[in-house]
DNA sequence: TTGAAAGCGCTAACAT
DNA sequence: ATGTTAGCGCTTTCAA
């Protein structure tokens, strides 16, 4: 690998000029110049950005913190995050937690010796405090660390309410709602959306918590059996929605005609369903997208208008919830 | 940020003794080694690693290269890949290349820079030579790049095989292989295996090429229409699978009794749908340590005693496929 | 057993 | 407009 004294030789000037030419910086003739890039192509040489990095202490790299992998929101918000990063030039770390403190706090350790850039970190994560007087710039998906800590949410409570009121306008009189564990911030505003608008219609549900990685098969059958009135389901996930799906099936209850039911994020699973899942679109995508966009903005002490950023949702119509007649 | 001078200055040493202490290296005296450990404690000292990378040429770092991110194969086998190389040291850089020649080569030269480790690349690249002649050590996954290259694949032949052993077992004699697309290694593996068992039976089938990313729906339905004598279905993806079932159900088709169908990788959403999907289970989480065990291997310059892994698949048998008694 | 010093490849004062 | 040089934080030879 030729490196910048090479090239610095090879064009016989100095290696202030060769680092001039590639950083685009300061005064260079327009001959030299072209000499210096000469010499750069016929070397093939490519600035070595670890020298870089340790003398300017920044690598051009942040680190994504998720708490699992094998996770289609995660992945999404991943690829959007990957998308934009490789525009500005970012290369990204993927760390998976594993919902343990150990692993993640040796993974920020790594964040630390690497001169990490930033941080984006998905949630579930318990050092906050760690995380803050680190002093690197950070982003937080789906909750909300510190005020002074931006956030990209998705608009979780406008979708707990979009879901309930196309059920009470469906027809639905007894509802309920298996949601994912109720620690959740997410998990949380769902709720106050979802009840919210059961309040306005004078209605309230039931409450079943559920695990959002392997829901528990078992409680949502033995549920379904004992809630026979039951004529419209909100789920916290497609995850959720599809085993229930399923159970109803099982069951011979007859989705939409009987009970309705709507999940929760719009995984490509649920048009493979059957009957296809009506759900809650969160555009993932969107959401890895603005949170590297955020966190960019920090990295170069930009001002961040916008310091918590909730992404919109809508409502996705498929065959597990009745198609009204205009 | 403390770094070695201060660690030095604290415990009056040199620098010199503070590495040998930090990196194990080297004589010191049991005491001065006390001395300098209490140091670093006291000023939270964590060693520089880009400085150490300046010097040594390695970044404990590596790339990985996928086609795509939001495919369930990719990042199943990312969590392999992430769990061994966290337990070894090593930093994974998740890289999607989109299927974008200039966006891998681009992430390539990322990689020089970075004095990257190792490369672990998913299938479909086109840029094969360029990975020969960069002389970083690399390992690929699902494909075979050069004979000299260590791969890791799944045992597509024996996976194609299985699945045809299963249909004809089960009485199926008008055949469809729904296939990705056939330029791929593991789409011609599996149709040797699945051919070479029909072959032995005397039998031949239908084949069908399918994208994997967006298996169309379209093509799928008409040729289930216009092939209402088919009563066993091999699909190269468990996403194929889906599609399918829920196109024979809206045909009105019932499977297992008229149809049998056998998906491919025993993705979660196989038990999600109805009937639940008899599938080839492909151990990707175990695809990607083996991977990163491979390039591990031959980072630290030891023997591969293995350099092409086959990992091998089952059939998972579910409710798709008929249930022989005895 | 320890320390001094060169050097990894680059950037940025400062000097010319 | 260009060159000289002192670092960035660490490792490692060489000398003591």
């Amino acid at each position: 690998m030729a490196n910048i004294k090479d090239v610095a030789k090879r064009a016989n000037v100095s290696v202030a000029t060769v680092s001039r030419v590639i950083n685009n910086k300061g005064y260079v003739n327009e001959e030299t110049r072209m000499l210096v890039e000469k010499a750069i192509k016929e070397l093939n040489f490519i600035p070595n950005e670890v020298a870089r990095s340790l003398y300017k202490k920044v690598s051009k790299s942040i680190g994504v913190i998720f708490p699992h992998l094998s996770n289609p929101f995660y992945y999404y918000v991943l690829e959007g995050i990957e998308a934009l990063a490789f525009e500005k030039g970012y290369k990204v770390i993927i760390c998976n937690s594993n919902e343990d403190k150990s692993r993640e706090e040796e993974y920020i350790n790594q964040f630390i010796k690497y001169n990490i850039d930033g941080i984006i970190i998905g949630s579930n994560s318990s050092l906050n405090a760690r995380y803050i007087e680190l002093n690197i710039p950070i982003v937080s998906i789906d909750r909300i660390i510190h005020d002074d800590v931006p956030s990209v949410t998705s608009d979780n409570i406008t979708g707990g309410y979009l879901a309930c009121k196309k059920l009470i306008e469906n027809g639905c009189k007894s509802i309920v709602h298996f949601r994912g564990p109720s620690i959740l911030l997410t998990v949380k505003d769902r709720s106050l959306g979802f009840n919210k608008c059961l309040e306005e219609h004078g209605l309230t549900c039931y409450q079943v918590d559920l695990a959002f990685i392997n829901p528990e098969r078992e409680i949502i059958a033995t549920f379904l059996k004992e809630h026979e009135e039951i004529d419209g389901i909100f789920c916290d996930s497609d995850l959720i929605g599809a085993v229930v799906l399923s159970e109803l099936n099982r069951l011979g209850r007859k989705v939409p005609d009987e009970v309705q039911v709507i999940g929760y994020d719009n995984n490509p699973l649920c048009s493979l369903l059957t009957p296809a899942l009506t759900t809650i679109s969160q555009n993932m995508f969107e959401i890895g997208k603005e949170a590297m966009l955020s966190l960019n903005t920090i990295i170069e002490k930009m001002e961040l208008k916008d310091k918590h950023k909730t992404i919109p949702v809508e409502l996705v119509e498929r065959e597990s919830t009745k198609k009204l007649v205009g």
